[in-house]
DNA sequence: CGGCATCCGTGACGATACTG
DNA sequence: CAGTATCGTCACGGATGCCG
């Protein structure tokens, strides 16, 4: 009867011999990998998260913030004063979820032709899909991205590929403008650059090699 | 009060438009992701799927299945007689999550370091690791594999890679007899074949090019 | 017997209110 | 600002029953 599951692997494990099933018993709860996608684009505070999540109730990010510093995932820092705060960032572990991220959003991007009026964006959304396309050119820096939503920032070359929210640290490489619509039809493969650019739909300024390269794509 | 959802995306979509929430719209819920890894393996009846997944209940695996159907990511076909039952299988769409069930299986391949007696084990469950690496060798053709617990296949090459639970339809290119533990370190790139053969705890037949390029990694 | 539908207890989730 | 507390609701897991 009582059947006491003697402190299982988490909460609710798949109890299963394999990988895939392993990283789901990590990530698989509703809201962890989204909170993912946030750090990803940098360090952030429980406030910004909440803010960026919208619908996610506060206990449960905290719930999940939890979990995610258990498994390694996450650290949280404090801030040195004056702003005083914690700040919650990726661990190396939790970083290498990107191809996982990467993976969801190109079978997912299909289904970003229908908007609805209800739903939320932030820039940075557009990076994951475009990270894909971006990283495919064999090149290597920084491109600034600049949409009508907001700006960020997208680092390929070596595999080490990254996104950001905002301007990079550094300094950009090459700088792209245009609306979320072209990021989209990019990121899904439906729009070359060059196409974009020629439809002035799309700005590209940088002449390094990276500029070059995405005028070329 | 009442705040009725005007019909939502789907029963609880995060209602972000991004190519990732929109993935996880899809596949985020619980079992979703391993029913489509089940069916990667080939068609499954209802029953097949219940007894390959313990731990989910009847009513949850029936209202997966309708879902998956809704989105588009699985068929129901009716078997010809006297078999007659019905199979679910994938449509191109849900073969699509592939890419989406590799990167969690390499994210979550550490994890298969630490297993549990109640850890319940399927052969083909293997495959979405080794399919990572087979690949990555850049040859093209149909790789058996037998474990002590069962037997699966991979097919490689083109781009078009794919498992199957036991043998494949085809003739196998080479045949990779090895056990459980030495199969979940080459998944972790931990263990090459070569390295395993060496040490006797691989064998490989197949004196194609597959065979070549398995004994050599 | 395979393929579900129904019922029920528990736990996860979402919204709001409240606190250090 | 960064959560914790509370509460209603719904999803999940387990068992059982029905129907072809």
């Amino acid at each position: 009867m009582g059947r006491t599951p003697p402190a299982a692997r988490s909460r609710r494990s798949y109890d299963q011999y394999c990988a895939a099933a392993r990283a789901l018993d990590a990530v698989g709860d509703r809201w962890t990998l989204l909170i993912v996608r946030e750090l990803l684009a940098g360090p952030r505070r429980y406030t910004d998260l909440h803010a960026d999540l919208p619908g996610v109730s506060t206990d449960v990010l905290a719930s999940r913030l939890k979990d995610m510093e258990r498994e390694g995932l996450t650290t949280r820092r404090r801030l040195p004063p004056p702003s005083a705060a914690y700040v919650y960032e990726l661990t190396e572990r939790g970083r290498a979820l990107l191809p996982v991220l990467q993976a969801l959003a190109t079978w997912g991007a299909p289904a970003l032709q229908e908007r609805a009026p209800t739903d939320a964006v932030r820039a940075h959304w557009f990076a994951l899909p475009l990270l894909r396309v971006l990283a495919g050119l064999g090149v290597e820096g920084v491109v600034q991205v600049r949409l009508d939503e907001g700006e960020f920032h997208v680092r390929v070359g070596g595999g080490a590929e990254s996104y950001g929210d905002g301007p990079a640290a550094e300094a950009p490489d090459a700088l792209l403008t245009l609306d979320a619509e072209a990021c989209v039809e990019v990121g899904r493969g439906a729009l070359t650059v060059a196409e974009g650019v020629r439809a002035g739909r799309i700005e590209v300024s940088g002449e390094g090699v990276l500029g070059k390269a995405l005028r070329a794509y």
